[in-house]
DNA sequence: CAGTGAGCGAGCTTCCGCTTGACTT
């Protein structure tokens, strides 16, 4: 018999909390949300007021089993999810699955684990706040709403299982407008003038590097300048030194963390919230879906410690930081290390590397600040009334320095500020040389997968839980994709004054390489232009911020969920209608150009399964000729020489053995085909100048594999084999799979071991990602 | 797994936000 049943919702938090309550309380997890609305039809009946229709998600059917036989012997029921408005809905729908009865169901909540936290909220129960549910109630049947009625006019438009939703259109649109402007930024030069000088009159010959107030935008204004520096005098006008302050950067949320991880060790989103998940079940990290900068006490006493001993108490400055982030929720704290004694964790290198830079970041938000001085040298010129400035910067006490400096997106750092030697106004200068160096303007840059999420908490779309698998949505649904791509060689201008003489040099430089940035697909930009046509308003950057107010006023109580819904819902389902009337199929239709050969003409469009060529017109009589695009290739760059490359495959390499080789490319990318073999081409291998030999050595390597694939064979039994596979030795027996036991070698096994195992366990089931059965 | 792209029509796709395992050939 237990007397109490505490419900949260994360079961590594359940296990913490455990050991703070006594024997007379069991603390269970349930595992996030159990009941969300149907997936059949709507899930919301809408003549009916919008009523959702809940059910017990069907992958928590075992937990809200095992927990309403927990609580059907408990004297009370805690329900303790997050303090927040999806946590009062989880709340809420256990009462409603676990069939609980309001007598002896109890709500608590607390912002941090720690065992006085947990027993003031067991001292202050209250009752579940149906506003605040009635809030997330909004957020969901909105979102479903939007989502199921905005993709099908995809599916009819464009091409089937498309999506959209309030989120992921929005990531498009800002990686679709972005890629648009850099399309059309033309970059624009000038000349940049640097000078090395050193000091006349002091004995060490000091060197000050200074830049010319003053950009040219021509190249014979950057030769008439020089021209006027050969005879000119330089020296000290002015020197003004200021005092300066740099403050540490609030503790991690998910949302900075997602970015500095990116930056300093460059893992992606999803990356970092494996790691950082592990850290947290094993206890090492405080939650990691989190949008607050909040401290507990706790922590931050942890933090005066650590700091004192390790740096001094003149390290110490306590902070605590408030959230800025639209539409916060602040159910949990900040990310920050469970013991910040703990400086070195064990663990692999990804957890090590980023447990470290969560213990930096935390312990730097409580130290002081660094203390600066900045100088400008003011540098005249005799002959002309330009000026080269210095700038200089001085730490003068180094604070959170010492441990931790955020990192900037754009690190092109070209004015590296050092130290200045000491001069004094009239001093002297002498010019070694001066140089006026061709600069071009830069696009904005593209997104990275961390520089969108931080966009998207900007605008506040989106939620810690979700930064992540948006990221990933868009990219599995092609919009977008991550990749690298090669820079340009672009020449610029050098031109130099050294002594009386001025030199010109023409040199060149890459520009423009990009790593792991996310571009817009064809399809990402057809479907971003359609929404952007008919559905403008869903598509609005403040359409999230918006709602987001209502939800809080049905929270408050000023407003009715299903109200607000019918609001929202019949004008935009009108749209839906509309769209579906009005607007035409859209495929992104172009024509290229006419094939010199045939006379036809090349058109390129998005077709039903992606980008595609087709060479003449859409007649029965004629049938035209398709290809799909290659990897890489866009409908908007692609030129009449390369589409009409596409149709040169497929491409016979010559006779192997007596049959004929052929390469060509195919719904999972190039090939070599032999006999009834097929082959993928490696990375480095190109279907349009792959040659015979090449494609026989790829034969070969294939059937190598295949010889070793196999582990045993029977020849008694043709059908039983023992293969290796992916995860390791298994047993095949007529098309179906089976596991070995792992007490057993798989090279010891007899016809008669596998017979066995066969009749005895169940086949393994086809995964998720083998082809669907039509 | 492997050269699809017409048109018909069945039946399917799809949202966001909370949480982790179970499982893959």
């Amino acid at each position: 018999m237990t007397k109490n049943l505490v419900i949260v919702e994360s079961p590594a938090k359940a296990k913490t909390i455990e050991g703070f309550l006594g024997k007379d309380f069991v603390v269970k997890s349930c595992f996030g949300h159990v009941m969300d609305l149907a997936k059949k039809d709507l899930g919301v009946d809408i003549e009916n007021g919008f009523l959702p229709r809940y059910i017990i998600s069907p992958e928590k059917k075992k937990v809200v089993a095992e927990l309403k036989k927990k609580a059907s012997d408990a004297e009370v029921i805690w329900l303790a999810s997050d303090e927040d408005r999806e946590g009062e809905a989880i709340a809420w729908h256990l009462v409603a699955a676990l069939d609980l009865d309001e007598s002896r169901t109890k709500r608590i909540v607390f912002h941090e684990i720690t065992k006085s936290a947990i027993l003031e909220a067991i001292e202050n129960p209250r009752k579940i706040d149906k506003n605040l549910v009635d809030a997330q109630q909004a957020r969901r049947v909105l979102d479903r709403l939007v989502g199921f009625e905005l993709s099908p006019v995809l599916w009819k438009k464009i091409k089937p299982s498309l999506s959209a939703g309030r989120v992921q259109s929005v990531a498009v649109r800002l990686i679709a407008e972005r890629e648009e402007e850099i399309r059309n930024f033309s970059a624009v030069s000038s000349y940049r003038v640097q000078a090395d000088f050193i000091l006349d009159d002091d004995k060490k010959k000091s060197k000050v590097t200074a830049e010319l107030n003053k950009r040219f935008s021509e190249k014979e204004e950057a030769i008439a300048f020089l021209e006027k520096c050969k005879a000119a005098l330089f020296a000290v006008e002015e020197i003004d030194t200021k005092p300066a302050k740099k403050s540490p950067a609030p503790p991690f949320t998910t949302s900075t963390l997602q970015q500095e991880a990116s930056r300093k060790l460059g893992f992606s989103v999803a990356n970092t919230m494996r790691v950082a998940q592990q850290l947290y079940e094993s206890g090492k990290i405080t939650y990691m879906r989190t949008d607050s900068v909040n401290l507990s006490q706790m922590a931050i006493g942890m933090a005066k410690e650590e700091i004192t001993r390790s740096f001094g108490p003149e390290y110490v400055k306590t902070r605590q930081y408030t959230t800025r982030t639209k539409g916060a929720q602040e159910a949990h704290e900040a990310i920050r290390p469970t013991y910040l004694i703990h400086r070195n964790i064990e663990g692999d290198n990804s957890q090590k590397r980023l447990y470290d830079l969560i213990w930096k970041r935390t312990i730097a938000s409580q130290m002081s600040d660094a203390i600066l001085e900045k100088t400008n040298i003011t540098i005249g010129i005799s002959t002309t009334k330009e000026k080269f400035i210095a700038r200089g910067e001085v730490i003068k006490f180094d604070g959170f320095l010492k441990v931790y400096m955020e990192s900037k997106d754009d690190d092109d750092d070209e004015n590296q500020e050092g130290m200045l030697p000491p001069v004094s106004n009239g001093d002297k200068m002498i010019a070694q040389e001066i140089q006026a160096q061709q600069k071009f303007t830069q696009h904005l840059p593209r997104y990275t997968e961390a520089s969108l999420v931080k966009k998207l908490e900007e605008l506040g779309i989106g939620r810690p839980s979700t930064y992540a698998p948006t990221i990933s949505t868009i990219q599995k649904r092609e919009y977008v994709i991550r990749e690298d791509r090669e820079g340009i060689v672009r020449q610029y201008s050098m031109i130099r004054l050294k002594g009386t003489k001025i030199t010109e040099e023409v040199k060149t430089e890459n520009t423009g390489f990009e790593k792991a940035k996310l571009y817009p697909t064809d399809i990402g930009n057809l479907v971003n232009s359609f929404l952007m046509q008919y559905f403008v308003n869903i598509l609005d950057y403040n359409f999230t911020a918006t709602v987001e107010e209502e939800f809080d006023e049905i929270a408050e109580g000023k407003l009715v969920w299903n109200k607000m819904i019918h609001d929202f819902y019949y004008p935009f389902h009108a749209q839906i209608e509309e769209t579906l009337e009005t607007s035409k199929k859209v495929s992104g239709e172009k024509m290229l150009g006419l094939d010199p050969l045939s006379g036809l003409n090349m058109y390129v469009r998005i077709g039903r399964y992606g980008p595609m060529v087709q060479l003449g017109e859409t007649d029965p009589e004629n049938k035209p000729r398709f290809a799909s695009l290659k990897k890489g290739q866009s409908i908007d760059t692609i030129t009449l020489e390369e589409a009409l490359d596409l149709f040169k495959l497929p491409r016979p390499l010559g006779d192997y053995e007596d049959s004929e080789v052929i390469v060509s490319t195919g719904r999972f990318g190039p090939y070599v085909k032999h006999n009834s073999a097929f082959v993928s081409l490696a990375k480095s291998d190109d279907p349009m100048t792959i040659d015979l030999e090449r494609a026989i050595e790829l034969i070969t390597e294939k059937r190598k594999k295949e010889t070793e694939k196999t582990i045993r064979e029977f020849p008694e039994n043709a059908d039983m084999k023992i293969l290796n596979g992916r995860y390791g030795a298994y047993i095949s027996f007529k098309k179906q799979n089976y596991k070995i036991p792992k007490s057993k070698d798989p090279k010891e096994l007899t016809l008669e071991d596998c017979l066995v195992i066969v009749k005895e366990t169940e086949p393994s089931k086809p995964g998720r990602t083998s082809r669907k059965k039509k």
